[in-house]
RNA sequence: GGGCUCGUAGCACAGCUAGGUGGUGCGCUCGGCUGAUAACCGAGAGGUCAUGAGUUCAAAUCUCGUCGGGCCCA
């Protein structure tokens, strides 16, 4: 152990650290420690190469660091490795984007290889990139060699999957209707789906009844370009119908509205007169014929039988009466299927209109002006066309509004599961918080659809799908080996557009063609609990240690990472893929708000790891709030946790040139540290040793306790409360005198042993979460044979055997005792530094009275006072009002609380207090209402007599008696000159045990000798080796004092001026 | 619009399961301490417990509604 002269700057700290941590390998030496323990399998939720963290980022994985740091020192067997997600559109829209690309088009005229080979070399960088920053947060996880998406190894694993859910027939093709995004060309998943408010034309549209005249339909649309793919009209089964006779610029008309709308709608059409001529319901209107206005212009919708359809999710809003065009919705799309009506869409990837579309053929359907020509051709048809504001969906890639089409895609029937989805959940995973998963997930999960896992893009894994073009049978092809065989030729890489050249000869002599498709990212992900240990390529592990122990995601993983998991997962092995899950929150600015970069309310975790270190943004992040809870991140709760830690420096600063001093050596057994040499000598020592090694042992179980239920704010923030309350502010104040003692003595040799106990034992169950100071400690305090991190030590849970709970509440008591009497004295106005006389503790309480007698020196050392004093019950000297206790009142007396309460608070309190000492009882009377009132139905109030004041304990009272006597006050100035020597030797610089000579001048004829009556004291304490403490009008002192002085300052101690001069002594 | 969740002092959080005079830390103001010292400690001020209703003698706490934030869905 070496003394520490440098402050607490994190940065050196930490770059010290992790330079050992480098350059001894500290991190796999760790792993290679527990390999023989219970395995622990935890799965790193693969961040998207972004190639830049955010706050919630580092939180996610300063949340992972902890909890696998802690279960590594518990001896577990920690199986891990960072994962990265590296496929997908957003990289290939940040490749468009750099190559200036518009559509497809432009990456098919560019080649496909070409811009594949572009999006890995982004993937690769920007995940290089990330592991850095995941590195500067104190994450120990395999970064040397992640998981990653792109692995061919990991991409055999999607396929052998694929062949998994193939095998239980839970593959499917067919046609739906998804969510399309027209730039990128591909069906994508609802969620990536980003929705926001837009203003789109809300139009009312007469559709003609066929075989009448002026008879029409009215319907309601906000998307007038889906006009030509409409098949149908919904109604609701029991709305009620009305054929209006509209009157407008002497012209009528018969229309169909919902009757309760009617009125509203046709002032929307400007209509001046209406009346009702007949009403039905939905379901008498139900197979009406009509036709559409736009037959003219878009020739198919001729040849189409349109007709009044029954839906139940019509609502009674607009004109009660939907558009159905089951090419462009996925409710008019379940409506065409159960309705038997054709499916339509003319509309093809790029979002164009394609030849069905008629005149409108060739048109981007998404812009305003194709809104408006269609529009424009109805013409007369339109009865109305206003503006509407709704959320509308985009891509949340590249921005652009999604549309719905009809498309073949590729599904996994995730419907088909959802019961045992629920049932694994359910009775396999715990979740933390609970409701996580019995409330939150649960409801996801029972609201699956089926889950379409094809894109039509190009940087993700191929669906391993070959199908004959001639006989359409499809293979599925779970192994490269297997590709290998079937089609005799051999595969380089399994990505798009190598794969694409694959072909295997079909039975019916056809040859067989991969689909064009590549895997939604989310299945990527979803296989990772499996793909991280190599497997299909590699069993063994895969059978030793999966399912995974652990999963830690924010909410927004509910429909993700924790939805794909679970999905394929119970698809491919019939159960859940993880025991345990912990859903964190996400991070918000302070004012609650989404952290954006268009609200410019940003904060980089690398910001505030410059300013304060990475450790303390750790303990920050960690006890801020519960891991679930949304966090409003706050730069000063961030200082506030720097200088806990600057406080621990401090404490672990403070004792280390003593023992240093002394040569100090905690006991060993080979050169290991052997704490059973404080175990067994626990009972000798004095009261705030054991006091403080026992409270360091309840510590350390309550961390334990809260740690295994992942309440990580728990765990962490009693660790501050130990460390500023009861290490520094308590236990270094009431030890500092016995470290200073120069003489051999037992009492200092405890003084560090405890010192000595007490920091290695917090160090170890602060190592999860701080991990960077307390192997910093660790390193000066270990002995020659103790591991060689602290990070490889075994986790401490606490010893039973020396906690002293009893000793803990004594100590607590004398605690509140100190801050009674600081209390006090501060109303008193009478300061720390002069002593009292007296101090009285009235109390009913054996457990004060025993505190206060078995501890009276240290509590006659921290009030500064004479002497500590306990009476039983009421100290004879002070007057009482009462209180009523309405708790105990309440339940008694019901309604009648109230009175009781007023008699208490009306009636003489020093009255009622002794006739309850004296009978246990008293009886009231008041409004005709009679009761017996004890103790328990009232607390007091004191009043004070003269130069005492009081402050309350929680069962008792401290009096403090001021009144200054001439020994008391010549105390008092003595420590008041006392200081301010040694601040001016500080001032100077001297050195701490050097002798000095010193006069005192003081401009009082009454104090002056008060002062000279304490001169050997002071001379101790100052080291003066001479020393005159005189009067202005007396002789200068004779050693030079003054002549030689290094500093002379005139001082003011209250009115009292006072001249000191100091000279160094030879 | 629906599910889950959060709303307590200027700021960040406890308290809510089991109803009985609203707590802690930071900040602010005032004071103290002084060989841990570019630190440290104490006190004071500061709150219609988002809001409205209900249950109850009594609600921050239980129930229902409303408003606002977050995530997810439609």
């Amino acid at each position: 152990m070496k003394e520490i002269t440098e402050s607490y700057v994190p940065v050196v700290v930490e770059n010290n650290v992790s330079e050992y941590w480098k350059s001894n390998d500290t991190y796999s030496k760790t792993r290679k420690l527990h390999e023989s323990g219970q395995p622990w399998l935890f799965v790193d939720g693969p961040p998207y190469t972004t190639g830049y963290i955010h706050l919630g980022t580092a939180w996610n994985k300063i949340l992972k660091d902890s909890i696998i740091r802690y279960h590594s020192m518990t001896g577990q067997h920690i199986i891990e490795r960072a994962g990265y997600d590296m496929h997908g559109l957003p990289i290939e829209v940040k490749v468009e984007e750099k190559l200036g690309f518009k559509n497809k088009m432009d990456i098919e005229k560019y080649g496909v290889a070409k811009f594949i080979e572009e999006c890995r070399e982004f993937a690769l960088t920007h995940k290089d990139l990330m592991s850095d920053q995941f590195r500067a947060l104190g994450t120990w996880m395999d970064f040397d060699d992640p998981y990653q998406t792109v692995d061919k190894g990991y991409m055999e694993a999607a396929w052998y999957t694929l062949k998994r859910c193939d095998e239980e027939h839970m593959l499917e093709r067919g046609s739906r209707v998804v969510n399309w995004c027209p730039r990128c060309g591909t069906a994508i998943a609802d969620a990536e789906v980003e929705y926001w408010d837009e203003t789109d034309p809300s139009i009312f549209v007469k559709f003609p009844i066929q075989g009448t005249e002026n008879e029409y339909l009215v319907i309601w649309t906000t998307t007038p370009w889906t006009l030509p793919a409409n098949v149908a009209v919904a109604v609701g089964k029991d709305f009620v119908y009305a054929k209006c006779r509209a009157v407008k610029n002497g012209k009528t008309e018969n229309l169909w509205i919902a009757k309760d709308l009617a009125e509203q709608i046709l002032k929307y059409g400007k209509y001046q007169d209406y009346s009702i001529l007949e009403t039905k319901t939905g379901a008498e209107l139900a197979g009406t014929k009509y036709t559409s206005p736009l037959a003219a212009v878009v020739p198919i919708q001729e040849k189409i039988e349109h007709r009044v359809v029954i839906a139940d999710y019509v609502a009674m809003e607009n004109t009660g009466m939907v558009h159905i065009a089951p090419g462009h919705g996925w409710d008019d799309y379940l409506v065409g299927l159960k309705e038997n009506l054709p499916i339509f869409c003319p509309v093809d990837g790029n979002g164009n209109f394609t030849e069905d579309a008629g005149m409108f053929a060739g048109k981007y359907v998404k812009t305003p002006e194709t809104n408006q020509e269609v529009i424009d051709v109805l013409g007369d048809s339109i009865l109305a066309v206003r503006k509407i504001t709704h959320r509308y969906g985009h891509c949340w890639r590249c921005k652009t509004p999604i549309i719905y089409r009809a498309t073949s895609q590729w599904f996994l029937k995730a419907k088909d599961i959802r019961e045992k989805m629920l049932k694994e959940i359910a009775e396999e995973v715990t979740w933390y918080p609970d409701w996580a998963g019995s409330a939150r997930f649960h409801d996801w999960i029972e609201e699956a659809r089926d889950w379409c896992i094809s894109r039509q893009r190009y940087w993700g894994i191929p669906i391993p799908v070959w199908v004959c073009p001639v006989c359409n049978k499809y293979k599925v092809i779970g192994r490269y080996t297997e590709l290998e065989e079937l089609s005799g030729q051999k595969m380089t890489d399994p990505h798009r557009p190598y794969v694409d050249d694959i072909t295997i000869p079909c039975e019916c002599g056809g040859t067989m063609k991969r689909i064009p498709d590549i895997f939604d990212v989310w299945y990527d992900s979803g296989i990772a609990s499996w793909a991280t240990l190599r497997f299909p390529e590699k069993t063994e592990d895969f059978a030793k240690y999966w399912p995974a122990d652990f999963i830690l995601e924010g909410h927004d993983q509910t429909r993700g990472w924790f939805y794909s998991q679970l999905a394929l997962s119970t698809i491919a092995f019939g159960k859940s893929p993880y025991k345990s899950v912990l859903m964190h929150g996400f991070a918000l600015d302070s004012d609650g708000k989404k952290m954006s970069k268009s609200l410019g309310n940003v904060i980089a975790p690398e910001d505030v790891i410059k300013q304060f270190g990475v450790d303390v943004m750790r303990q920050y992040i960690l006890s801020a709030n519960a891991p679930w809870d949304d966090m409003r991140f706050s730069l000063e709760g961030v200082k506030t946790t720097h200088r806990m830690f600057n406080v621990l420096w401090n404490v672990y600063k403070f004792p280390l040139p003593y023992m240093a001093l002394d040569g100090y050596k905690p006991a060993t057994i080979d050169g290991v540290w052997d704490p059973s040499v404080v175990e067994d000598h626990f009972k000798d020592y004095c009261r705030e040793d054991r006091w403080l090694i026992s409270r360091v042992n309840s510590l350390a179980a309550d961390v334990t306790k809260e740690m295994e239920v992942c309440s990580l704010h728990r765990a962490t923030r009693p660790i501050s409360t130990f460390i500023l309350d009861e290490l520094s502010r308590w236990y270094v104040q009431l030890v500092r005198p016995r470290m200073w003692l120069e003489e051999e003595s037992v009492s200092k040799m405890q003084a560090y042993d405890t010192m000595y106990y007490v920091l290695r034992r917090l160090i170890t169950i602060f190592a999860p979460f701080a991990p960077h100071i307390t192997e910093s400690m660790y390193q000066n305090l270990k002995c020659a044979g103790d591991p060689e991190s602290v990070h490889m030590t075994d986790w401490f849970s606490g010893n039973d055997s020396l906690r002293d709970t009893a000793l803990e509440e004594e100590m607590k008591i004398v605690q509140e005792f100190d801050d009674a009497v600081a209390n006090a004295r501060q109303n008193g106005k009478r300061k720390g530094r002069w002593p009292v006389g007296e101090i009285i503790v009235s109390t009913d309480s054996p457990a004060v009275t025993n505190a206060i007698l078995v501890m009276n020196d240290m509590c006659c050392d921290r009030a500064n006072a004479r002497s500590v004093t306990v009476v039983s019950g009421i100290w004879d000297k002070v007057e009482w009002s009462a209180l009523p206790v309405m708790k105990v009142i309440g339940k008694q007396f019901g309604r009648d609380g109230p009175k009781v309460k007023a008699f208490i608070e009306e009636a003489n309190g020093t009255t009622l207090k002794s006739a309850i000492l004296a009978d246990g009882k008293i009886v009231m009377e008041k409004d005709g209402f009679a009761a017996e009132l004890t103790e328990e139905h009232m607390t007091f109030e004191e009043k004070m007599p003269e130069n005492v004041f009081s402050s309350p304990i929680e069962n008792g009272m401290v009096y403090v008696d001021v009144t200054l006597t001439p020994e008391l006050e010549s105390e008092g100035y003595a420590r008041e000159v006392i200081r301010r020597i040694q601040e001016m030797r500080k001032h100077t610089g001297l050195a701490v045990d050097a002798k000095i000579k010193v006069e005192v001048v003081i401009d009082d004829e009454r104090i002056q000798p008060l002062v000279k009556s304490q001169q050997g004291v002071i001379e101790n304490e100052v080291r003066a080796k001479c020393m005159k403490i005189r009067l202005p009008a007396d002789k200068i002192c004779g050693c030079d004092a003054i002549r030689n002085a290094i500093l002379t300052t005139d001082w003011e101690i209250d009115d009292l001026k006072v001249h000191i001069s100091i000279a160094q002594a030879d």
